[in-house]
Parts: structure tokens; sequence; C-alpha cells
DNA sequence: CGGTTCCTTGACGCATATCAATCTGTGTGG
DNA sequence: CCACACAGATTGATATGCGTCAAGGAACCG
């Protein structure tokens, strides 16, 4: 446990939660309170933060590291819900779901990390609009990739889910760049995805035949738009790629439709 | 169109997404905005109220019939989010997700729907926390739901999929009664349960074995305990059978750890 | 009745999980 | 600097569970 100081966030608040911050456009006030109530703790890697089962008592920030969230059962089988890093937040959403929490919580790599009370967080909610509009935007978030990931397991294909997630990394990690890597281990990119370390790997073999370079975890694009045969309308709409409308599948290129 | 009265929701207002009204606790007046600023709209049987990709101009309020959630892809392969008969709502999340929509909404049978315009939605939430925690506590029940969902598909066998839902139905529709019925057409409970007709009919060929009577959708208990074996934590904590510290699998009665 | 929609049952093939072996990279200690 | 250990990733062989396709039955409604 460390002091907590504004100082943590002089980097950390630009980029949290792919844009959406839990602090975006709170008064410098309300910004000091939340830090003054929240304690700052280290973990190493693959250490349980939370159980399912636990009482949710916090809300997690991630200063630096590496977490995921997931389900599991008796048997020991894992469903990967989200992995976080820099920035991210979690537990946003089980604080006010009033049941114990249905996730695990678990550091994938050395990582420090905000805890910020739950019952703060509740209290804050019912006075601060804004504050309640910022957890509204990020809850919707995570709901959005939710369907997401329900809809890939349920009708995509494994080399199709591999697609999408890299053209949503590519996305996320810059467009107009032709490299990006994957954040995390491959085994739980392959939870996530819904399938088998094994099956992912012979996923990349698939997509290494369609001109993307796959080494270690790097990946080089061979042309701008060697993953646009795996885009949807979701994805379409945050493509920031420059020369978007010469995109041969894009779904919202008019000339594409039917 | 029809005029839009709180008649409507004399009866409505009791039962509302599961125990979660969007209107609970709000004053008189801002209720009556709300009405004013709406529209009731019918709808047959299997139209079409939201495309993928549609812009979210309103949030929906179903006051009587079936609607289905889902997304699709080009293919026409679709994966069923949610169900909702009277009394749930719709495209809450989605109108603050600031994109286009990424579900389809359609009707399963004749409703009528009262359309909530989303910018009022979204001004009011700015304004009145009461509301703003309201959607927050909807969207979070959702999201509990989609984790579920995920976690059934990438871990569960069809047949505990289809016992799991049965569960949760039984709860819901009473849990001292040994009956209870399947609220909708079993190709869409399929389908929300990530698997095909045939399968969700051969997984009930199973249950049949383990002391459930299924006929047509109709279904009876055996015995009080007969689903318990589906049962997890999330599920064991809104679990309110009278005996249940007899429960022989109940995962949150002390003599069943380990 | 006859027609339609929904559900069930059967036969079959394929895709993905499983199990096991090998390979690759990285860090550690001699 | 090399040898070794270990984790992670890949590859291969096998089996099986679910989807697919096709036919048959059951319930509902005119």
């Amino acid at each position: 446990m460390a002091l907590v100081t504004t100082d943590i966030f002089k980097t950390n608040l630009i980029k949290t939660d792919k844009g959406i911050s839990l602090f975006q456009g709170l008064n410098e006030d309300t910004f000091k309170g939340v830090l003054e109530h929240s304690t700052l703790h280290d973990y190493d890697a693959n250490q349980t933060i939370i159980q399912q089962g636990d009482t949710p008592s916090n809300l997690y920030y991630i200063i630096e590291g590496g977490v995921r969230t997931f389900r599991a059962n008796e048997d020991g089988d894992e469903a990967t819900i989200r992995m976080l890093s820099n920035g991210d937040t979690c537990m946003e959403a089980v604080i006010f779901m009033g049941i114990p929490s249905p996730i695990n919580v678990q550091s994938i790599s050395e990582s420090r990390i905000l805890h910020i009370p739950a019952n703060y967080v509740k209290n804050l909610t019912l006075k601060d609009t804004q504050f309640a509009n910022n957890l509204l935007k990020i809850v919707t978030h995570h709901y959005k990739n939710a369907l997401q990931q329900i809809d890939a397991m349920a009708i995509k294909s494994p080399v199709e889910r591999v697609g999408y997630y890299f053209l949503g990394q590519h996305l996320e990690q810059g467009a107009n760049s032709m490299d990006f890597e994957l954040p995390f281990k491959k085994a739980i990119i392959a939870s996530h995805l819904g399938m088998t370390p094994e099956t992912f790997s012979r996923s990349l073999s698939q997509i290494k035949k369609m001109g993307i370079e796959i080494k270690s975890n790097k990946i080089r694009l061979e042309d701008a738009f060697a993953l646009c045969h795996f885009c949807d309308l979701d994805i379409a709409h945050q493509c920031t790629v420059e020369n978007k409308d010469d995109c041969p599948n894009c779904p919202i290129n008019e000339s594409n439709k039917f």
C-alpha cells in the first residue's frame, strides 16, 4: 500500500479504457476526494485479486500491469471475459449488480492497482451525474464487447474470431501502421476467443496464408486491407484507415452493398 | 401510434425487467415528462424494429408482447442475445454506446411498444441521478446475463446450458412450484443458448431422464431439487426455495464444499 | 379435414477438443 | 559461454460431439 497522489495519473489519465475515462470531466475536488479514499496495491503475476462469490468491495484501476477477468466452473474450465492493461478499470459493473462477484480477477503480470472503495463509488454515483454518466459509458462499452464475444462464439469460426480480434488490435494500435503486437499471451487470447491454444495456433497458420506475417507476438500486414475480410459494421464504424473508401470489403462503403 | 397515459403502467410498473424498473423512484413530474415525449406503437409478429447499423433513436419499453434482440452476419446466421416480454426494455445500453446499433430488434409476437426518444433519455440521465442509477442497474443486469451467456457457450455442454436455463426459469416463475413454462418458442431459446433446435431437442431428451417431465412448453419437476445439479454460485444467490439448506448440491451450502 | 408451423428423430460428416510429442525461446547456473 | 530447465507454442494423431440434411410426427388454425 502506498500514498496516492494525482501524480500517478499525469500520464495515465490520457489513455484510460480505450478513450473512456472514469474520471473524465470530474471537477478537481471530486477527483481528489476519490483518491483520498483509495489505496494503492502491488501484485505479483498470477495472483488472485477477486474470486467468484466474493463480495465486491472495490473498483479497480490498473495503474500499471496486466489483469484478466474470467469465469470458472468446478472442473477448472475457464472463460476469459476481459484482458486489462494500464488505464483500464474493472468491477465497475459488478458493484452495481448487488450480488456476489460473478467473475474472477487475476493479475497476469506484476501490477500496481488502485483500489477505490465500492461504497464511495456508489455514493458518488448518486451525487455526481457526470460520474454516473462516465460509469454508464464504461459499462455499456463492456456490454458491447460482451455482445461481440457472444456472437463470435455462436456464429464465427475460430479463424474468423482470430481475424476479428487481429483487426480490432490493428485499429487500436494505429490503423495506418502495418505492424501491431499481441498484448497478451496466446493462451489467454485463445481463452478469450473461446478456443483452445492448439486451435488458436492452427488458426494462426491459416491466417498466415492470407497475407499476414506472424513472428512470435509481432504481426505485420502485407497490405493495408489484409484484415478487412474480417470486418463488420461494428468495427467499420471505428475504422480510421486513411484511404478507407478504397477498401474492397468495407461494409459501410456503399459500393460493396449486395 | 396512440395517446400515452400513465394508465398504461398501472399494471406494468409492478413487474418491470425482473424487479428493476426504469421508472423506479422517479418523481411524478419526471415520469409524466417521459410519457409526454414518448409515442406508442403496435407491431405484428416478426417485424423488424431495429436493424444492425441503424442509429439508435429510441429506448423501447414493451407494454405487451414479445421481442428478441440478436446479432446476425451476412450468411444469415443469428445469435439471440435477449428475449423480452411485458415490462422489459431494450436499447437502453446501445443509446449510450455512441455507435450504430450492434443488434437487431424484432417482434416475435404482436406487441405494443412505447418509444422513448434517445435524446430525451440522454438528457434526463444528465439531470436526474435517480434515472441515471436506474439505467446503470438495468445495464449491469444485462451485462451479468451476457457474462453468463459467454461462459455457458465457452465451458458448458448443451445439456448443461439447457438445465441452467431451466433452473433460471424455475426460480423466476416461483421457486416453490414444481411447474413452470417455457415463455418462448424452442427454436428461439435454442438460439439464445448457442445451439441448433435439433441439439436443443436432443438435450431435452437427456433432461427428461433426470427427473424432469416435459410436455410441449410445460415443465414439471419430479422433486424439488431435480435441477439443482445445474446450479452455480450466481444462481444459488437468487434461489428462494424454502428448504434450501437441504439441497444436496447448493454451492453456498457449507456442507457441500469440496 | 388439409395446410402450415413447430418440434423431434435419424443418419452422416466434419470441425474442434483432447492427448501426446516436439520445437522454440528465454532465463539461470555452472 | 554453454548446458540445462522450463514455459509457451506448435504440430500430429485420434475421437467425439455437434451441426447439417432429410424425413417424419405433432399441434394448431383455418
